[in-house]
RNA sequence: GGGCUUGUAGCUCAGCUGGCUAGAGCGCACCCCUGAUAAGGGUGAGGUCGAAGGUUCGAGUCCUUUCAGGCCCA
């Protein structure tokens, strides 16, 4: 295919005579540099963390680009709460990616590490050991407020020790942010914010407080969270009941068919005390819904349930009338069994036909789903259970004070009577307990405060979520875009955020309950409260008075105050933040506060944030400012084993980082998420570090060749500048490849495709200097006299190479980069970090691209000329083809460039063979190993070649 | 079950709006060098583009279904 043959020249001088070949090795100027091979970097890493923290070297940057424009950017709180793992070394070094590049950039970047401290897995934790330790009980025996108080004071002494923790281990990661002035939530500097911006959000009118369903311990007298419920099996009642529809006539109409009775909806249910509080009947509007006499009774259910039904009732007769789907069915109202109420038909799509009727009994205030449904119907979250698990007043007498366990039975006996009761059964099934007393738990709709995402705010008079869909669609930019759909999604059928918990470790929502029971909050006593807690820390809340707190507060000057209001008769309530609306406070609490800069040009983390801290960063932001608090939202995927399996500690497949550390180091580690689609899953197992590793030491080799070879040069004096290179030199080409790199290098971090960098630096080192421009000058670097032109031009390519190298890898490779740096400017006390970017524009001689495409025919055919015996590439001359005297610019350089001892060219058009030439007959060079022309025998006795000869003086 | 998303050589990834005999690097095999040497250079073998249908003159690229994953909900 490619035309090569071999010419085999006779001997033009007879071999030399002398008595043994000479050694010259002496004479050569071989690669020389302090700069190891092995990077050894579990011990030197931390070294150089030491010697950056002696140096001061982020105050050091933040002094010497006071001025610099900044680059704001804003760390997401991870949780205080155990190791580090592999996704947090993943988010905390592509941050650092962004920190350290936008420094080289040259900006000002003060970055903030913050962690997220309240909530109830620290709080659980610590109650857990605090049980297991005796010591439950006497906290459990304290005053309410002393009690509260003891919790936070373990709380915050686990999170302060896993924020060092977790602190040590991210610098150990190398990166760099302001480890000596972090934020944490339970800051008072930091919760002063976070009130703050409640009272704006307070202002604009998008707070509210209302009724919302809870999981509810009634021995504790307290709401639970999820983490707080253990699943255990259950004995309850299962029954039937039939609810008596209100008109006969329009089901005729809908069914088609004349009905003799009033037929009955049929729902089912295993919790009977829930039914006081039933104000729907939830179908799904594209399931089948029968009109059934079974027998004698007429009812309605789902088509596919009723013989299931029946045959669990032991029904004898089935007569189908008719069937409709549930779509025809809504709007229908029946009459309720037993409280003087009509309810209606309702659509959800949550019915299955797994269990029951198909027709879902609807509780507003006692279930999730059930309230859902009641938002959407203008349902009220009816709850008629008190705190104490007894009905109130609103029930009929019969039920009035009867615990609602012993009611689970009355009801149904009173159905039964009533006639109402289909079918009941007892039976067992998986039920939530209260993981501390182990008793039942129930849902039990209690006031919660919200923030409305459909209210108008006042000063825009849209709502959060017109505001936020608005930002999506047109303001935020997406990394990768495919997050703004996800998140308009979300965004779209995002229910209103419930800001209240009732726990202890968080910040307290700061309403009080006045003497008629009515609740007293307002922007003004929010910021009289924060500027209390900017003083005193959020325990102020339980250790003052109303009065204390209150202290900075004026009735009189607030215009929202209530009238008549009583400082003396008010009592605190003690629900807290939702952690999240802490951590979305943040860009004021941290980027605000400190004067950081606002909006954050990004913020970035997993893709599990579309929902978590991004929408509950810009919901809070939009309210209290209009604006959105970042410009563009980046995010990674997930951590998940070599096979794509998620990792979990239950699986055995986690990699635990100080491992990551301890077999490869951090800047191994960096490589490889330089080098990962972060954007999609991540696979990552030990072994692809190994990859990395490989990766590491061939960019590590190249700049230690490079540095080897300036061990005689004196940037001062030798320097041959970037643009002063023939644009047909080596050292032009080199450096023309060296612009497009630091180019697009510069282009991918900037854009976030860290990836792109990676591996623009990768397939530079490893192509055109590994591969080419190493290989083509090693000849003259080693053999030319010491200050010899084209040596020195050589040596000032090498030093631009890795002196820019090192600046392109700084962000991935700080430790690295820092080393080669200070053995480059042979300075110890110099740091790469300290420097930027600087402009490099050279251009080639385009007619290169012509030398390099011959590269290929050539290596294949000295690969041909192997096989009569040239297995050495210097033992070959090259012919080549140039007939349109492309290559004779480039003609001296050839030899070195193909690796073989001599190029001629050939300008006839006709052979375009890339002819190779055995040189082994030649004479050669004992101290090049070049078969030149030029070798003879010299004074020294040597056989070499002019240049070898002039280059030792003999 | 719903929203978003992924599936191309052993591994990590390119393949834009359909036209390629499907590319790169690593790894692997073989060879060279022994003056970058626990380094460096060269050559080569690896793929039914998750699967099945369909649209089209033509599909890794478009459509449908399906399998296996991931995140967030339910």
């Amino acid at each position: 295919m490619f035309p090569s043959r071999c010419i085999f020249l006779p001997p033009a001088i007879p071999m030399t005579d002398a008595s043994s070949p000479r050694s010259y090795k002496e004479t050569v100027r071989l690669p020389k540099t302090s700069f190891a091979m092995k990077a050894n970097l579990v011990q030197s890493e931390p070294a150089s963390m030491k010697r950056w923290e002696s140096n001061g070297l982020h105050e050091q940057l933040l002094a010497l680009r006071a001025d610099a424009t900044p680059y704001v950017f804003h760390d997401g709180p991870p949780y205080a709460n155990g190791n580090i793992h592999a996704g947090h070394m993943l988010n905390k070094v592509l941050k650092d990616f962004v920190v350290r590049s936008a420094l080289m950039e040259g900006h000002r970047v003060h970055y903030v590490p913050g962690w997220d401290t309240h909530g109830l897995p620290i709080e659980h934790k610590v109650m857990t050991e605090l049980h297991e330790k005796g010591k439950g009980a006497k906290i459990d025996g304290l005053e309410p407020d002393a009690r509260r108080m003891a919790i936070r004071r373990e709380c915050a002494a686990s999170a302060k020790k896993f924020i060092e923790l977790q602190s040590t281990q991210m610098k150990r990661l190398l990166t760099m942010a302001d480890y000596a002035h972090p934020y944490f939530t339970m800051m008072p500097e930091f919760e002063t914010k976070v009130l703050d911006v409640f009272a704006l959000l307070i202002e604009q009118g998008v707070v509210y407080r209302a009724l919302k369903p809870v999981h509810w311990s009634i021995a504790n007298k307290t709401a639970l969270a999820e983490a707080e419920l253990e699943y255990e099996d259950r004995e309850d009642l299962s029954v039937y009941v039939d609810f008596e529809a209100v008109d006969r006539e329009k089901l005729e109409v809908i069914f088609g068919c004349e009905i003799d009775v009033t037929p009955s909806f049929m729902i089912w249910t295993t919790t009977p005390w829930t039914l006081p509080a039933n104000l729907a009947i939830a179908v799904h509007p594209r399931h089948r819904y029968a009109l059934v006499t079974m027998d004698g009774s007429t009812s309605i259910l789902a088509s596919e349930l009723v013989d299931r039904v029946a045959q669990k009732a032991a029904i004898e007769s089935v007569v189908r009338l008719a069937e409709v789907t549930g779509e025809q069915l809504l709007g229908l109202t029946y009459r309720h069994p037993f409280c003087d109420r009509v309810g209606r038909i309702v659509a959800a799509d949550y019915v299955t036909l797994e269990d029951g009727t198909g027709l879902v009994h609807t509780a507003p205030g006692h279930g999730t789903d059930d309230y859902k449904t009641g938002l959407k119907e203008g349902l009220p979250a009816y709850c008629p259970v008190r705190e104490d698990g007894t009905y109130d007043e609103t029930v009929p007498a019969w039920l009035v004070g009867k615990s609602i366990w012993d009611a689970n039975a009355e009801v149904a006996e009173h159905l039964r009577a009533s006639g109402h009761l289909f079918y009941d059964h007892k039976f067992t099934h998986s039920y939530p307990h209260d993981w501390r007393s182990k008793t039942p738990v129930i849902f039990r709709s209690t006031e919660q405060w919200f923030i409305s995402v459909d209210r108008p705010t006042k000063r825009d008079n849209k709502s959060l979520r017109a505001m936020a869909v608005e930002a999506v669609e047109k303001d935020i930019e997406f990394v990768p875009e495919w997050g703004r759909n996800r998140m308009r999604g979300m965004l779209e059928s995002r229910p209103d955020w419930c800001l209240s918990r009732q726990r202890a470790w968080g910040l307290p929502i700061p309403a009080f309950r006045m003497a008629d029971g009515s609740i007293f909050l307002t922007a003004a006593s929010v910021r009289a409260i924060s500027v209390r807690v900017a003083e005193k820390g959020s325990d102020c809340w339980f250790m003052e008075s109303p009065t204390e707190l209150l202290s900075n507060y004026d009735a009189s000057s607030d215009p929202d105050a209530p009238r008549d209001f009583d400082l003396a008769s008010i009592t605190k309530l003690y629900d807290i933040f939702d952690v999240w609306f802490e951590a979305g406070s943040s860009w004021n609490a941290v980027l605000r506060a400190r004067g950081l800069g606002y909006p954050s040009e990004a913020y970035l983390e997993g893709s599990d944030q579309h929902r978590g801290w991004f929408q509950l960063s810009l919901l809070p932001a939009l309210g209290a400012t209009g604006q959105a608090p970042f410009k563009r939202l980046v995010t990674h995927g997930f951590i998940v084993d070599k096979d794509g399996k998620k990792m979990s500690k239950s699986l055995g497949n986690t990699i635990e980082v100080e491992a990551v550390m301890k077999d490869h180091g951090a800047d191994v580690a960096r490589w490889w998420t330089g080098s990962i689609d972060f954007e999609n899953d991540i696979r990552m197992d030990m072994e692809f570090f190994n990859v990395a590793g490989e990766a590491y030491r061939k960019v590590r080799n190249t700049m230690r060749y490079l540095l080897s070879n300036l061990e005689d040069f004196d940037p001062a004096t030798h320097t041959v500048a970037p643009t002063a290179h023939r644009a047909d030199s080596l050292e032009a080409w080199m450096l023309a490849e060296l612009s497009t790199l630091q180019r697009e290098v510069r282009a991918s971090y900037k854009a976030f495709r860290f990836r792109d960098g990676t591996r623009a630096i990768f397939d530079f080192c490893n192509d055109t200097l590994s591969a080419g421009y190493c290989v083509a000058t090693k000849d003259r670097l080693y053999c030319d006299a010491m200050d010899a032109p084209r040596r020195r031009a050589a040596q000032s390519a090498m030093y631009t190479a890795a002196s820019t190298l090192c600046r392109l890898l700084a962000p991935i490779l700080p430790h690295t980069s820092d080393e080669a740096w200070r053995v480059l400017r042979r300075d110890d006390t110099a740091c790469i970090m300290l420097e930027q970017y600087e402009s490099l524009e050279v251009v080639a001689d385009a007619r290169w691209d012509v030398v390099w495409a011959l590269e290929e025919r050539i290596g294949k055919a000295l690969e041909v000329a192997k096989s009569s015996g040239i297995d050495n590439k210097l033992d070959a001359g090259l012919i080549l083809p140039d007939p349109t005297q492309s290559l004779q610019p480039f003609l001296t350089d050839l030899a070195d460039i193909f690796g073989v001892s001599r190029v001629a060219l050939s300008a006839e058009a006709a052979d375009s063979a890339v002819l190779v030439e055995d040189l082994r007959s030649q004479p050669r060079c004992e101290r090049s190993w070049r078969r030149d022309a030029s070798v003879r025998l010299r004074s020294d006795g040597g056989m070499l070649s002019d240049r070898d000869a002039q280059a030792i003086g003999v």
